[in-house]
DNA sequence: CCTATTTCAGTGTTACTGAGATCG
DNA sequence: CCGATCTCAGTATCACTGAAATAG
């Protein structure tokens, strides 16, 4: 997606799909950016997120909470692992299974994601209220859930 | 961006730039599958919009109001014109230029693009009610417009 | 046999980069 | 000589597909 124009085409520039598909270019740099400085990566953190909330899961479990692609979950793990934020072990209950756990190191790294990911939302909505960001929340929220439901 | 998963990953879930991503995604989906139903793609919609508003235009100025890169004007605008959409003729006063406009088949193109989107917007806000898409679209707007101005 | 998991290799899309040719 | 335009070729990224190897 690509954000540049010099002056609106008023029409295209009033339609939620563009207000939508600009906000989240914004937001999508912003986070790209502040990732990047930390050496993670969108995946990583999802993953780190998911383990912490499930504790430790198989890749194919990983992938379904997450919506990561099974082949991408392989090689985000693959860096994760070269970094030692996370340990693989095979499941003894069903060897085709790769148990994956959080290390301390993975654990402070995610507490670190999660302070850069509070501050880009701040940043993507430094315009807005707190009273107008919930607003901005809540219609966002039903409307996603409407097609997580329908389809 | 993908959208599947199976139950929440509550923290991540109510992150502002995680649903602006889910709104994303689902408009993006909604407006491909319309667009490919015409033989479009979103490409062509931006061009073809964009020199209704300005007139014939060079493929140069025709990238900076649409933010398309320079590289994919070409693409797409020799997808218009095998379609007789659009036509080009070098600029007689700068022969560097292409002139672009717009055949009659385009604007009836348009025009048939135009009640796709407007479509896709009732689909995508479907949940919402008429006062409360205007509540989306302002806060979005606020949103886009500072992120706009300050880089 | 059939299914599930992990892995690797490759595809398709979108946005972008680099370089060449033309022209002012 | 420099800068703008148009074009082609190729890169980077992300999501996904196909198929093999292993295991239940």
């Amino acid at each position: 997606m690509n954000t540049a124009d010099a002056e609106p085409l008023d029409r295209l520039h009033r339609l939620p799909t563009w207000l939508i598909s600009q906000a989240y270019a914004h937001g999508h740099r912003l986070l790209s950016d502040a990732f990047a400085a930390t050496g993670s990566r969108g995946y990583h953190y999802r993953l780190l997120t998911a383990l912490e909330q499930l504790g430790p899961a198989s890749q194919a479990e990983l992938g379904r909470r997450t919506g990561i692609d099974r082949s991408d979950v392989v090689a985000a793990l693959n860096e994760l692992a070269a970094e030692r934020l996370v340990e693989r072990a095979t499941d003894p209950d069903d060897r085709r299974r790769n148990i994956v756990t959080v290390t301390p190191d993975g654990v402070r790294r995610l507490e670190h994601l999660d302070t850069v990911v509070s501050g880009v939302q701040d940043e993507l909505l430094a315009p807005l209220s707190p009273a107008d960001r919930d607003r901005l929340v809540g219609l966002l929220a039903r409307v996603v859930e409407h097609h997580a439901k329908t389809g």
